[in-house]
DNA sequence: ACATTTATTAACCATTTGGTTAAACTATTT
DNA sequence: AAATAGTTTAACCAAATGGTTAATAAATGT
């Protein structure tokens, strides 16, 4: 660990601690223990508990969209796509367990500003991927299908093992290590089953 | 409506404030303004904050076990389950839209108080479940796979476009009627996808 | 009708919590 | 070195919040 701005220090314990436990359950002073500074730094640096939310909420949406973004908007053909977007978005939910849930969990509690990132530059815009597909079933690659289902099937299996973990943990009676190993199956599985039932 | 009895006016007017809020944005004050009745007589009838929100919990989670149980413990082929239990999840989870990620956001917040759930009568037990998968394999009728594997397909395509309705249909640019046409759709698609995936 | 238990309310209380302030301490500038 | 600007802290504050209490009203039993 380097030795880093009181600021980035706030923001990483802010980061660590709203994820966890969302707007309404963090607390400004479990923030300023987790930073290790006194909690008049928090709003010396960030004004209020809402600005400071809505940092952490930004950085959490930025490091989310390109995952999405590279299903949008690269090159890729529909099947490298599903291949590629499901490998490296396991792994990197892997490393960040609570991104999709917070993300996920404050969208929906707060529709009225999320609306600000799903009009941004950053957002994802699907219309080019629609586009894709049209093509791709016109040249006989894949069957007709809704690009919409589509990706919300991909979301769907990659996503929620991560969102519900404990809850599909709870019910399919899943330890730590058999939990992680079935995501690294998934890397597998889940583009296999996709592009099957697409695939003419 | 009939007119109930304050008790139940209270778990009532608390179901909704919880599962929409969560145990850590609802507030007393809330529940009591949406049971029209006064703050104290949530303490009377359920003693604390916890006691109440434990009883939501249950509540939630009655509802829901059955729903998993059907696929659990029922006599019906592994087709039949898949296509009735998404059709039924569906239609359920569109009645009440706030209690999956209700139920998923409060296990992953509590997970040594859930755990009385799942050690519970009502809980689902996936057992069964695993031997049918077995049998059908060896029958001929299904191609061997893993059945928590396919378990977590079924409970992802059905689950998380309701879970994570906000950030999907902020990514996925749908409006409320789309979405939900969309919905209705995936009671067919899901069957056919993840039967498409087994069957031999 | 009276007594007793049950239900309900208004007022209150202690703690928690987000936020402020004034003073001190530490660079940085001149 | 003095002045200035930026950083940090302890102490404090007001509002919100979960919870209590004592008095009252309504129902129930005798």
């Amino acid at each position: 660990m380097k030795d880093q701005s009181t600021e980035e220090n706030i923001l990483k314990a802010a980061i660590s601690v709203f994820q966890k436990k969302g707007m309404a359950g963090a607390r400004m002073q479990e923030i300023a223990d987790e930073a290790k500074i006194n909690k008049a730094m928090l709003h010396y640096y960030y004004k209020s508990k809402q600005k400071l939310f809505e940092a952490v909420f930004r950085q959490a949406f930025e490091k989310f969209a390109p995952h999405i973004n590279q299903v949008f908007n690269s090159d890729k053909t529909v099947f490298e796509k599903i291949t590629e977007f499901t490998d490296s978005y396991i792994s990197f939910v892997m490393e960040n367990p609570y991104l999709p849930n917070f993300l996920i969990q404050e969208i929906n509690n707060n529709p009225e500003f999320s609306d600000l990132f799903f009009g941004s530059e950053i957002a994802p815009n699907p219309a080019r991927f629609k586009k894709q597909i049209a093509q791709e079933i016109e040249m006989g690659i894949i069957k007709p299908i809704d690009p919409k289902q589509l990706l919300l099937n991909l979301f769907s299996l990659t996503a929620f093992s991560f969102v519900g973990t404990g809850l599909v943990r709870g019910i399919l009676d899943l330890d730590e290590k058999t939990f992680k190993s079935m995501m690294q199956e998934r890397k597998i599985l889940i583009p296999e089953l996709l592009i099957n039932s697409i695939k003419k």
